[in-house]
DNA sequence: ACTTTCAAGTGACCGATGTCACCTCGCAAA
DNA sequence: TTTGCGAGGTGACATCGGTCACTTGAAAGT
């Protein structure tokens, strides 16, 4: 019997993908949870063999979940599930110590093969996204730069950031134009919408 | 039995709430789908009595999916199922013709109850998003300004939306004006950001 | 010790953005 | 039929945003 934890903040999704796996005779879902911020006490209770996180989730996501469950539970395998093929989720999530990524417009019936290959210890991941994350490399963008992009984006003026961060206008500007360059972006939203889209922000 | 078409667009979640759905003993999957623009032609084929749209989908939207449905097999209901509990998508879906409206953090065992009440004409919808839907009234935005609004969200600048809608730059400039303050909002994104909060856009 | 790298800041420049006053035109309700 | 409204447009204005050159200080390699 495979043990399964299951993470995912959608009450309805999760309850269906619990069905699907019942149907399953070697998986058995030990816990059910809806936060990033309760997979470590929930699996230290149920002594999960494969953990299935979702990425987007309320509290810590998924990847930060993924690495505190390394921490506190090593012979927990992680099987990473997300709706977004962002290449640097992936890489984050395997550098976070996850065994395998699965997106979620994978065929149903793949759902159940990838735990049993988790729970061995293989790797699952998708050909495509794992070649594109490595061809996109790692994310260009300092800390701080990326800091200031987030806190940017929601249409925060400069000197708003420079407010809630501590800096004054003129590095806000700075630090925005520089990851604009970087990212070959003409302003901040599209500079935005392209780290986001790889998943580096 | 009720028969039940099934749109979603991730595989793995459409999969998973099959597997759900197919534990009721009235209830029948007989039709999945992953795109807006293929449920007319499935529903006239396969002849479901309740139809189970998600509105995040490639194609065309579920909202207009209904729409398409209620002009070509009237007799078939509407549940209407999202992520995003937005007033305006609510309002849209109601007024498109759907029966029912369900988010997806909604508890699992709620969906089969759902879909029967929904087979008997009977209305399902969140009591919370309802009120949310009726104080927030509709859209102020006229038509234009939504239009100039979504082009403008990307990045673009002013002039890159005057060429793309056939408009002078002044034009772009006076619409997103005004939709900023029908808003309440201090710029462009953040008036975009309320909008699609709020399912305006 | 020296160079490099990054965060942080300053001051200046110019184009983009948001606002306002005011205009025409077509349409629909009073 | 007049009145009002929305789409579309023009020109002017102040502010904001993106860029550049240059400086400082601290940390890390060499």
């Amino acid at each position: 019997m495979i043990r399964v934890l299951l993470a995912e903040d959608q009450d309805l999704v999760r309850g269906a993908m619990a069905a699907l796996l019942s149907m399953e005779p070697d998986i058995e879902v030990v816990a059910e949870i809806d936060r990033g911020d309760e997979v470590l006490t929930a699996a230290l209770q149920s002594q999960p063999d494969v953990a299935l996180l979702d990425i987007e989730m309320p509290g810590v996501d998924g990847i930060a979940a993924a690495a505190a469950l390394r921490g506190g539970l090593p012979q927990c395998r992680v099987l990473m599930l997300t709706t977004f093929g962002r290449p640097g989720y992936l890489r984050r999530a395997m550098s976070s110590g996850a065994t395998g990524f699965m997106l979620k417009d994978a065929p149903a019936a793949e759902l159940a093969v990838a735990i049993r290959r988790t729970a061995r210890g293989e790797r699952v991941l998708d050909p495509q996204l794992a070649a594109q994350a490595l061809s996109d490399g790692d994310s260009p963008l300092s800390s701080r730069e990326a800091e200031v992009l987030v806190s940017a984006v929601d249409g925060s003026s400069a000197a708003d950031v420079a407010r809630r961060l501590f800096l004054s206008e003129g590095t806000v500007r700075n630090h925005l134009s520089a990851a604009i360059q970087k990212l070959g972006a003409r302003n901040r939203m599209e500079a935005a919408r392209i780290a986001r889209e790889k998943g580096w922000i």
